[in-house]
DNA sequence: GTATAATATCAAGACTTCTTGAAATGTTGA
DNA sequence: TCAACATTTCAAGAAGTCTTGATATTATAC
């Protein structure tokens, strides 16, 4: 657990991949192709696919190919799994933390709804 | 709140200051000293303040000063910008994921009661 | 098969980060 | 004030990261 989520730190510390991940987010469920997020963000080409690899690393997209394109999408699970390990690592022991990003968590899932 | 939680996800994307972070967070609600931290991790003096200062700085410990030591405390709410930045910007969009997070929660939750 | 297109890999240079010895700061007690 | 202690700041070298041009791979269309 904490393997995985130091890498998810890391991958997601770097403002270039940060960038990638919430434009794949925004995305999604449809997903970005390699070429579109390039344009996007305004990068390389092998910029933008090395720092997608770092993110599949890290289990936090995954890719498919299509045609001479790959898509790739954000994993949510990934995130997901880093949210459970601040919470488990970091949030247990104190009760009223928990309420409160319970509230928030509330929150967000109903804007989600 | 972007600039915030990269900020954080810097911070802690780094062994040494999530050791020390998650030491701190062990340590709630007492905190540790500087030098108890260095001892606990193996850390040089100079290498343990400087990698508090970073988490300070991301606003994840505060710290204050006992006579000659100074003791640093997890600081959860930083934990919980980060959480919320997490959910607000990657898990909005995805009901079944906030839900599944949101079960994650209640476990922690109960656990920390 | 060849040409073209979209990604990925490689290697190198610029840049940043991490650690550490040395020196400085701040605190306590004699 | 002086000495001892705990931490912080400084400067420099080692190590790692990020980007990029060049090259390689994979897929499509002709």
């Amino acid at each position: 657990m904490s393997l995985i989520s130091i890498g998810q730190l890391q991958a997601l510390g770097q403002s270039t991949r940060l960038d990638l991940f919430k434009a794949l987010v925004r995305a999604e469920p449809h997903g970005l192709l390699v070429g579109e997020l390039a344009d996007a963000l305004d990068l390389k080409a092998n910029t933008t696919s090395m720092n997608l690899n770092r993110l599949l690393i890290a289990g936090l997209v995954s890719s498919t190919r299509e045609g001479k394109s790959v898509r790739y999408r954000a994993d949510l699970h990934g995130i997901e799994s880093l949210i459970n390990y601040l919470l488990e690592d970091c949030c247990a022991g104190d009760p009223t933390l928990c309420a409160t990003i319970r509230s928030h968590l509330d929150h967000a899932c109903q804007e989600a709804l």
